[in-house]
RNA sequence: GCGGUCGUAGCUCAGUGGAUAGAGCACGGGUCUUCGGAACCCGGGGUCGCGGGUUCGAAUCCUGCCGACCGCGCCA
């Protein structure tokens, strides 16, 4: 299952009878191997000489080549030969041994090849996308939700039990302002995608009434001769125009039918807020009105993730959590903990004091001298925010989970921590311990930061659509023979494949600035480049018409060697993906072992070789090569095609 | 002001204490009598933001500074 550790476990065992026996009494240092830079120096190679260099008094090179005189391979392992080049110890496997464990590793493991489990299976909820139901998803909520989903499945593989979770904020302003546009409307039937069309409704009726608040300041502004607020004005109204000039080329005529409604409305934002309470109250009407909107998005997000093979377990909305009165106990347990100052009517949560009181800056790692800003809990007028919902929905998150992550934007980094903080406060550090804010960049657009409220975005149906129409076209020119249906699906795959790829294959935590260009690469280092390499070693295990017995020892040339040593760290790469949730690094391996495989793949002959073992061994290290590459993609949610 | 994140080739990015800092794109030059050219091979191009420190060894850890972005709501 991991041949690397059974490598790495004989190299061990020969350091430490080495060492004993040429420096009697002395611990090997805590186990650490590289890879030479090289194959031909070896397969893997420990630096431990560095370490013992201090307790030995000698310099590297020397202890390492006394260690090295003093290893003594045993017959029938897997290591060869070990030598000291420049103070590391290098090991060379036995020819056909290493290739064989490897190989068979890799073949008889198949679908499960690499995917190392857990010695702790955890229920682990995984929550992510979370977008607000009254805009469509755009590339930004995209880097959310398939970030989100590539750390469900690495979860998945290392064998925790994962939920997947979308929280519906539909408690907010903006769906109200959404559901209060579509009701001026006069409550029409969605034109599609309908996430779009509410979007736009949204982002209309937001930019209708800020141009009309700002055209009345301006005016103001004029007739006192304030020039500062003037100007303000005018940049701002500016700003909103563009922004107008924008949605009314989306739905032709919608933009004006909401304007010309609104000129009679004297407060909208009053009415807005008067629906959003109604909705908050659970009045039926604002009830069916909001829901229904709300509906319209959900189900257009669903549809368009859903074409990606990202599925929900649950959306919980956030006005059942309001409904229930949920926040109540929260708020009566954190008043007995004592930590809540009142002030002015309003009830705040000293989160400072409840973090030194109870060691949470130590044992979070969070700077010691930094205060943290309190919390307002409840408002003056008796209202509560939405922190106290927020931790009643954790607390029935960890009702059934051991484990909660939240992949959520970056912004949000302070909310996250307070939230943890305030669990804490009521007792139960558990949960704030057991809570991760996956957190991430946003992407911008060149330029220009998008925006729901301006309905400025890059849409995930655009790029999609525009990824698969590219991915088509290529198919066709290559493959022009092939049914229409197959020609789709493959462009399907490939189209989605390299947006995700392009998403995954960037650090989170690292802005990205959105690329057409760049997210429809279809050359190396991308997801098209490993699902050919992956479609290559399919066509050639086609092709062959014989499996003869494989001679592994005859695998001696250095891209078979450096294939060989790829796909043995496999399993070690996965692991560390899965534990530090770092889905780029599935990305740089596949990338990698595409590459190294396209280059074998130019120099070496596999059905037509020399000999037959060699034709054996090969088809054995394509057929590896093909596993690896295809376990390598499902992590990351791409698909591997057979033929492209 | 305080806190967080980021700063690596012309561009987009890998690289969380080990050997000569790597890819792709772009640029220049090559490879097909071929299991699929979405390919392969070669080349130019770097003060790893700047300065100090820790270490046998630092892009990586610590510290100061500079720059970009985010946060510090009785918003959600």
């Amino acid at each position: 299952m991991n041949p690397l550790a059974e490598l790495k476990t004989e190299c061990e065992k020969l350091l430490v009878d080495a060492l004993e026996e040429a420096y009697p009494g002395t611990e090997l240092p805590p186990v650490k191997y590289s890879e030479p830079p090289s194959p031909d120096m070896g397969a893997i190679s420990s630096p431990a000489c560095f370490q013992l260099a201090r307790t030995l008094r000698q310099a590297p090179a020397k202890i390492a080549e006394n260690l090295a005189q003093c290893i003594k391979p045993e017959k029938g392992g897997v290591v060869a030969s070990a030598e000291a080049v420049n103070g590391y110890i290098n090991f060379h496997t036995d020819l056909g041994g290493y290739s064989e464990l490897v190989l068979k590793a890799a073949i008889e493991g198949d679908e499960g090849y690499g995917f190392l489990k857990t010695g702790e299976p955890k229920k682990v909820m995984v929550e992510h996308t979370s977008a607000n139901p009254n805009s469509p998803l755009h590339i930004g909520n995209a880097r959310n939700s398939i970030l989100g989903d590539s750390l469900a499945k690495l979860l998945e593989k290392r064998g925790h039990d994962v939920v997947r979770h979308f929280l519906v904020n539909d408690m907010g302003r903006q769906v109200a302002m959404a559901t209060y546009g579509w009701r001026l409307l006069g409550k029409p039937e969605p034109k599609t995608p309908a996430e779009l069309w509410v979007g736009t409704i949204y982002a209309s009726v937001n930019v209708i009434t800020e141009l009309n608040r700002f055209r009345t300041d301006l005016k103001e502004a004029e007739e006192q001769g304030w020039v500062y607020e003037a100007q303000e004005a005018r940049d701002e109204i500016e700003k909103y125009e563009t922004a107008a000039d924008g949605l009314k080329n989306r739905f032709p005529g919608l933009y004006e039918s909401l304007a010309k409604t609104l000129l009679g409305v004297e407060d909208p934002m009053a009415e807005i807020v008067t629906l959003n309470t109604a909705y908050e109250n659970n009045e039926p009407e604002a009830v069916k009105d909001v829901r229904q909107v709300v509906r319209y998005c959900l189900d257009g997000f669903e549809a368009s993730l859903g074409q990606l093979g990202i599925r929900f377990d649950s959306f919980d909305y956030e006005s059942d959590l309001v409904w229930k009165r949920a926040a109540d106990e929260v708020l009566e347990a954190l008043n007995e903990s004592g930590y809540v100052i009142k002030e002015r009517g309003a009830q705040i949560l000293d989160c400072d004091w409840v973090a030194r009181d109870l060691g949470l800056k130590e044992r979070w790692g969070l700077h010691p001298e930094h205060e943290i800003p309190r919390l307002v809990l409840v408002r003056g007028d008796g209202t509560t925010l939405y922190t106290l919902r927020d931790m009643a929905y954790h607390i029935w998150k960890f009702g059934f989970v051991d484990r909660v992550i939240n992949v959520i934007g970056m912004e949000q980094n302070l909310a996250q921590l307070q939230l943890r903080i305030a669990l804490a406060a009521i007792g139960k550090q558990w949960m704030g311990d057991n809570l991760l804010h996956y957190s991430y960049e946003f992407v911008k657009l060149p330029g220009v930061k998008m925006s729901g409220r301006l309905g400025r975005y890059v849409t995930l149906n655009e790029v999609l659509d525009k990824a698969v129409e590219l991915a088509y076209m290529e198919v066709d020119k290559r493959n022009p023979r092939l049914g229409e249906a197959d020609k789709k699906d493959i462009a399907r795959m490939v189209g989605f494949g390299a947006v995700k790829h392009t998403l995954l294959s960037v650090d989170p935590m690292k802005q990205v600035v959105f690329d057409w260009e760049r997210a429809l690469n279809f050359e190396t280092n991308s997801a098209p480049f490993i699902q050919y390499s992956h479609a290559r070693t399919c066509n050639i295990l086609k092709r062959a018409e014989k499996t003869p017995d494989p001679d592994y020892e005859q695998l001696v040339d250095v891209k078979e060697k450096e294939l060989v040593n790829l796909i043995a760290h496999f399993p070690e790469v996965y692991e560390r993906a899965a534990e530090e949730l770092k889905p780029g690094d599935i990305t740089a391996y596949a990338n990698n072992l595409a590459d190294r495989f396209s280059s074998f793949y130019a120099t070496q002959r596999v059905i037509d070789a020399e000999t037959e073992g060699l034709i054996g061994a090969r088809l054995a290290l394509v057929d590896a090569t093909r596993i690896t590459l295809r376990n390598s993609l499902e992590v990351l949610g791409i698909e591997a095609p057979e033929r492209m």
